[in-house]
DNA sequence: ATGATTCTGGAGCGTGCGCTACAAAATTAT
DNA sequence: ATAATTTTGTAGCGCACGCTCCAGAATCAT
C-alpha cells in the first residue's frame, strides 16, 4: 500500500529517553531528539507527534523498561525483604555506574516537568504509585513470612522507602558519592531488621 | 556623580528567586525576569549581568533568607534533638501550604541544571552540605546531651536526614500529601528515639 | 506498469530566546 | 549652567526553537 518506515519505532523511542533523561525536557530539542533517533524532523512528528506527545511515550516506555523491569525482575528472584533491600542496592549502584548522574527519568521529571503539566504530573504520580505498591506488597508479604517485624506499619514504611528513593536519585545528581547514598539507604533497611519497634 | 538605580536591589532579586523557583531556571526568559522585577532588560543586565549570573546570585540569595535562616532560627530556639524533629517538620508545614508545589530551590536546581554547569553544581552542593552540617552538629549535640542514644552514627544518620528532607521536596511536586510527607520523615525521626539500636 | 498511499529530507514559517547598542533621562561635582 | 557619569526604555540583533509544508522517493495491490 505504502512506504515502510525506515527505522525501528522501538530503538528510536529509547534514543528519544535517552535524550530527555540527560537533558530534562525543556532542554532537549527536537532537532537534537531527531539527530538521537536518526531521522528527520518530518518523521519525528510523522511517526510520534509532538514533542510532548513523544515525551508522555517516553516516559511510559522508561517506566516499562527501567522501573516496572526492574521490579519484576527483583519480586521473582528474592524473598520479599531481600528484594526491597536488592531493589534500593541496585539504585545506589546504577546512579553511581552512570557517568552522567542522570538519575532517573521519572524522577527528574517529577520535578522538571510534573508541575507544570498535569497530565503529566498524573502520570509522573502514577509510575510512582507503582514503585511504593511495590514496596507495600514485599512488605506485607514479608510480615505475613515472618521476616520482618509484626509491628511494622506498611503505609508508613512503604512511603518512607518511596522518598529514600527520590532522595537517593536526587541526591545523585549533585553528590554522587557511594557514602553518602548508602547512608541515605541503611537507616531505612535497617528498620524491616528490628525485632521489636515502638515507632509505628 | 551619577543617576541612581530607580529600585530596590534586594527586592529585585527576591521577585527574581520566586521565577526561578517557580518555573525553573532554562524555563524562566529575561523578559520574564525583568517583568518581575519590574525593570526593564538594559537595567537587568547593567545591575546584575547575564541571566546565569543572575541565578547564581538568587540561589546565594535562597540559601541565605530560606536555608540558613532555618537553621539559625531553629536553633537557637530548640534543643538539638527537637531542631531536627522541627526543622522536618517545618519543612513539611511549608511544602504543603505552598499553593504552586514549588518544593525547595536548591533541591529542584540540584536535578535541573547542577548536572549541567559544574560550577553551579559545587555550589548548590555546598549548601546542601550546610543542611548536613545542621543535622550533624545537633545529632552530635543530642548525644552529648544523652537525648539520643549513643549508638547513633552521625555520619550516617545525617546523610539519611538529608536524603529524607530531599524526597520530601520532591515527592512534593508530585504528590502534595500531608499522610505520605509525614510518613517518609516519621521513621527518620523515630531513629532518635530508639533507645537501642544495632544499625550503626 | 500504474495508481494509491505513506514516508522522507530539506526548506522555511513565525516566534521567542539571551543579549546588546544607543540615545535620552537623571544625578552630582564643579 | 556645564560636564561627567550612570541608569533607563526602546529597538532590534542573530539565533534556535517547535512545527509545517511540499515535492520526491519508496512501497504494495492491482
Amino acid at each position: 500500500m505504502a512506504r515502510l518506515k525506515a527505522f525501528d519505532e522501538e530503538r528510536a523511542i529509547d534514543r528519544a529517553v535517552d535524550c530527555f533523561w540527560s537533558r530534562g525536557y525543556e532542554a532537549t530539542s527536537v532537532r537534537d531528539l531527531g539527530e538521537a533517533m536518526g531521522i528527520g524532523g518530518a518523521s519525528l512528528y510523522n511517526a510520534f507527534g509532538d514533542k510532548r506527545t513523544l515525551f508522555v511515550k517516553c516516559l511510559e516506555r522508561y517506566a516499562n523498561r527501567s522501573s516496572r523491569e526492574r521490579m519484576a525482575r527483583i519480586e521473582v528472584k528474592h524473598a520479599p525483604k531481600d528484594a526491597i533491600r536488592t531493589f534500593l542496592a541496585e539504585i545506589i549502584e546504577r546512579s553511581l555506574k552512570d557517568p552522567d548522574c542522570k538519575g532517573c527519568l521519572l524522577v527528574n521529571s517529577a520535578l522538571d516537568v510534573a508541575p507544570h503539566d498535569a497530565a503529566i504530573g498524573e502520570a509522573v504520580a502514577g509510575y510512582l504509585d507503582e514503585i511504593r505498591d511495590f514496596f507495600r506488597r514485599n512488605i506485607d508479604a514479608a510480615r505475613r513470612a515472618g521476616t520482618v517485624p509484626k509491628a511494622i506499619d506498611t503505609e508508613t514504611v512503604s512511603g518512607h522507602l518511596l522518598g529514600v528513593l527520590m532522595g537517593i536519585r536526587a541526591l545523585t545528581r549533585v553528590k554522587p558519592d557511594r557514602k553518602l547514598l548508602e547512608s541515605v539507604a541503611r537507616p531505612a533497611l535497617a528498620l524491616l531488621d528490628l525485632p521489636k519497634s515502638k515507632l509505628h
